[in-house]
RNA sequence: GUGAGCGUAGCUCAAUCUGGCAGAGCGCCGGACUGUGGAUCCGGUUGUUGGGGGUUCAAUUCCCCUCGCUCACCCCA
């Protein structure tokens, strides 16, 4: 039997509802903020995602799907920000009047090995705003996820937030956290020891090791003063906002170009195994210079729709009701056809049985898709100009003229 | 990339420890009921025990290899 991929899943009929409610809630609440969609290639050029995640990332380093095409390294993308970046860049959507506000859905691929929340082929909904440099869109963001998790229903979650610095404050408060780490290494563990060198911002997220670690230097702590002021102003509008939030000075990004603001949805309820994770995100000032656009500054998150359905509680959607049509020898089919298409320019979902197929048979067939109404029709019914209609759901049957007809059955 | 657990009927799982005819429930098909579903009763159907090798008179069971799934580490949405 030839299966999917590991890690790449179907998404059977019976979920698409779940994902058609997010993704229309995101859509929903995100153009209500004077977002639009954008829909970028799913393969770009290789040297997209190694200038903008950064080369020394586990995603670019491991994760990436990446192969050559005619002389040309391309990958498939593991997250969409660089995509849209390129795109900004490309089409000089940056020099249009209004906002430069975007969001997406789609799908994103990381080489990683799956487990609970996490899969090689997921999906995301992400947004992306460009050229502001205020703290008000940060906590604005803020404030549009959370009453998209609030029409989802979704509660179980907290907001974290950190600021990340930038390329003034940064590079000597990660000099400063480094020696520090130094004089500590003997009593860390092992990764710790590790990440020292390769990604010293990871260590104070370092589960084994907190205690030791608790004198180290925060970088909120170490801010430069435009940085500070920044962080303040974001942190006021939230308060302004009246959203909870927890600071969260040891929260890193796994990404390279992110600056200033990081923030996360975190799951509290458990629900998404060891991945908590339900959103994640940040500002990334440089980003756009970076891949050879001008100086225009951005900010952004993405979701994994993955684990938000993991963190979707309630009933699951109601069926939409459909109707069968039964039928008895060929006469009957041929009128059961016709009155099949009959309901079906009504907008009414309809099976019509294979012909000479038992009628018991056909009422079960019935029942197991769900059908709220049955219309019988055989010779009797033919020779009286009539139609049978049994409600599924009370059992009850009538006799119905066959001219009268329309979808009144019950919904 | 590393570690652990698990692969038996369409599905959920017994039997494996202590080797001895591969089972149950659900589902499916049919009948009781020849023009009426769900409930009940009766009957029937369902297997490369993931694959390969080894030990043995005998392997689903013990050993080795391999593939797959799941969870965790790493890291992330």
């Amino acid at each position: 039997m030839i299966k999917a991929i590991k890690g790449m899943k179907d998404i059977l009929p019976e979920e698409i509802p779940q994902w058609r409610r997010i993704e229309q809630a995101a859509r929903d609440v995100f153009e209500s903020y004077l977002y639009r969609e954008i829909r970028t290639p799913v393969l770009e050029p290789t040297e997209l995602f190694s200038r903008s995640i950064g080369n020394a990332t586990d995603i670019v380093e491991k994760e990436m799907y990446t192969f050559e095409d005619s002389h040309q390294s391309v990958s498939m993308r593991p997250e969409n920000t660089a995509g849209v970046v390129r795109a900004l860049i490309e089409a000089r959507l940056y020099e249009a009047r209004g906002p430069q506000r975007y969001y997406y859905v789609g799908p994103m691929f990381r080489r990683e090995r799956p487990q609970k929340g996490r899969f090689r082929q997921f999906h995301q909904i992400g947004i992306e705003a460009f050229g502001d440099p205020g703290p008000y869109v940060d906590a604005e963001i803020i404030q549009m996820t959370c009453r998209f998790f609030r029409e989802l229903g979704i509660h179980g979650y907290e907001v974290r937030v950190n600021s990340l610095g930038c390329h003034t404050c940064r590079p000597a408060y990660v000099e400063k956290l480094k020696m520090a780490i130094y004089l500590i290494e003997g009593s860390l563990c092992e990764d710790c020891r590790r990440r020292r060198e390769t990604n010293p911002l990871r260590v104070l997220d370092c589960k084994n090791c907190q205690e030791q670690l608790s004198g180290l230097p925060l970088i909120t702590e170490n801010l430069c003063l435009p940085c500070l002021e920044h962080f303040d102003g974001f942190r006021a509008h939230l308060q302004q906002f009246s959203i909870p939030y927890v600071l969260a000075p040891r929260l890193v990004r796994g990404l390279d170009y992110y600056t200033r603001t990081a923030f996360e949805f975190a799951s509290v309820s458990g629900a998404l195994g060891s991945q908590n994770s339900l959103l994640g995100g940040g500002r990334y000032d440089g980003l756009v210079k970076n891949l050879g656009g001008p100086e225009v500054v951005g900010i952004g998150f993405a979701l994994g729709i993955e684990r938000l359905i993991l963190a979707l509680t309630g009933p699951p959607a109601e069926p939409t009701p459909v109707a069968y049509v039964a039928h008895l020898e060929m006469e009957g089919f041929r009128k059961a056809v016709e009155l099949a298409e009959k309901l079906r320019d009504q907008g009414v979902a309809v099976a019509v049985a294979n012909p000479l197929k038992q009628l018991k048979a056909q009422f079960k067939e019935a029942d197991r898709i769900g059908a709220t109404t049955v219309y019988v029709i055989g010779p009797d019914e033919i020779r009286d100009g009539v139609v049978k209609v049994k409600d599924m759901t009370t059992g009850e049957q009538r006799v119905v003229p066959e001219n009268d007809i329309v979808p009144s059955f019950s919904e």
